[in-house]
DNA sequence: GTCTATAGCTGGATAGAC
DNA sequence: GTCTATCCAGCTATAGAC
């Protein structure tokens, strides 16, 4: 009976294998033509397959949607995470802002799905949302390093955040007129929102926010 | 020869307000459908006409979307640029925060066409981007006003209304959650940005900024 | 699971009568 | 200018043989 096991596990590798594959081959597709030119013609025509045999992996086109938005938010979960090599409270902050417009503008594609919404009738599922939600909450974290714990403060660092990112891609592709305002937009930001002198501990800073965005 | 004249200023403006009315139809549908979702055949149908007639009008779809980018553009220039009662510099820049906030998410699909580029395609033609270019003429403006001039500090202040826009469109529709920010985050733009003391006459302030938003 | 073949639909755009 | 009728391309999704 554990052979019979191993197999089935063998099968079940295989299939995340296959299903990986199509992925794979969505993102290629998406990056050239735009998110929303994504066809399962052409899409299983890039994987080396034909549009059934997608239909065997994913019930429907909103599903591999949403495994591209899964494997978008774990990225961005991992990419945001990573250690940060520094001691310097604020220097965290700077470099978590650089990593966020990094991941951003390195694919837009990848932006426009887990940010813009801008496809049609879709809707992440909840399993392939929450990655993005552990982003949030790093953020959180390295505001909270600085004595920043105010929800309120949480949304203005989201905003203006966003808006960089916006910006940059929106109004100078490729460049750096807005990436380069980051450390001024910090030092405004810390100028703020930091308190003058280290706070006195305080019963549940814990914020609740339903924002998205680091 | 004054009456064919005037015959034909006759014929155009019937014209014009035919095409209106298939802008206005235009709208009407993507407001509920989804700026992606506009075909010509409900258009038509909306509008009380058929397909080929929209086309004596309009050479293509994207015509459409251009003549509705321009609609767009102008009441956003019109909306930003009509006159503002007050007379404290500071207040005029938190209202001018407040009519691109409300603009925005009065109409969402108008917001989305105008400043999102979501339909595949599709860019708008110089003349109906103009009106765009005079609302962030104005927002330089009122920026000018309280003393900032460094085109920087300008693209920081589209940087974070934009995110802030965004922000409250995607993540608190209907609601003020960010919103009710915009006097905090002006108190931290000027303190930051704003000379202390009245600054002497500089040569040429003129920025050369390529972006859009005020 | 994978294929060939195709159903079933919707889209933009056009021909040609009136 | 406006209609009826239609073309043709693209799409998602499925039936059925292997």
């Amino acid at each position: 009976m554990s052979k019979a096991l191993a197999s089935n596990e063998w099968r079940e590798a295989k299939r995340r294998l296959a299903r990986d594959s199509i992925v794979d081959a969505a993102w290629v597709l998406v990056r050239d033509e735009g998110l929303a030119a994504l066809s399962l013609r052409d899409l299983a025509k890039t994987a080396g397959i034909t549009t059934p045999t997608v239909y065997s992996y994913f019930e429907s086109k909103h599903a591999i949607y949403d495994a591209m938005f899964a494997r978008a938010a774990s990225e961005f979960a991992e990419h945001m995470t990573r250690p940060y090599d520094v001691e310097d409270p604020r220097t965290v902050l700077v470099e978590g802002v650089r990593r966020f417009v990094e991941f951003c503008t390195e694919d837009v594609a990848r932006y426009q799905l887990l940010f813009l919404r801008t496809v049609p009738g879709f809707e992440p599922t909840p399993d392939a949302f929450a990655p993005s939600v552990r982003a949030l909450e790093a953020a959180r974290d390295r505001l909270a390093l600085n004595g920043i714990t105010d929800p309120r403060h949480l949304d203005m660092w989201t905003a203006w955040t966003t808006g960089l990112v916006d910006q940059q891609i929106s109004n100078d592709p490729g460049g750096d007129r807005w990436s380069r305002l980051i450390d001024d937009f910090v030092s405004m930001f810390l100028a703020h929102c930091k308190p003058k002198r280290p706070p006195a501990k305080r019963a549940k800073p814990k914020a609740t926010t339903r924002g998205v965005r680091p």
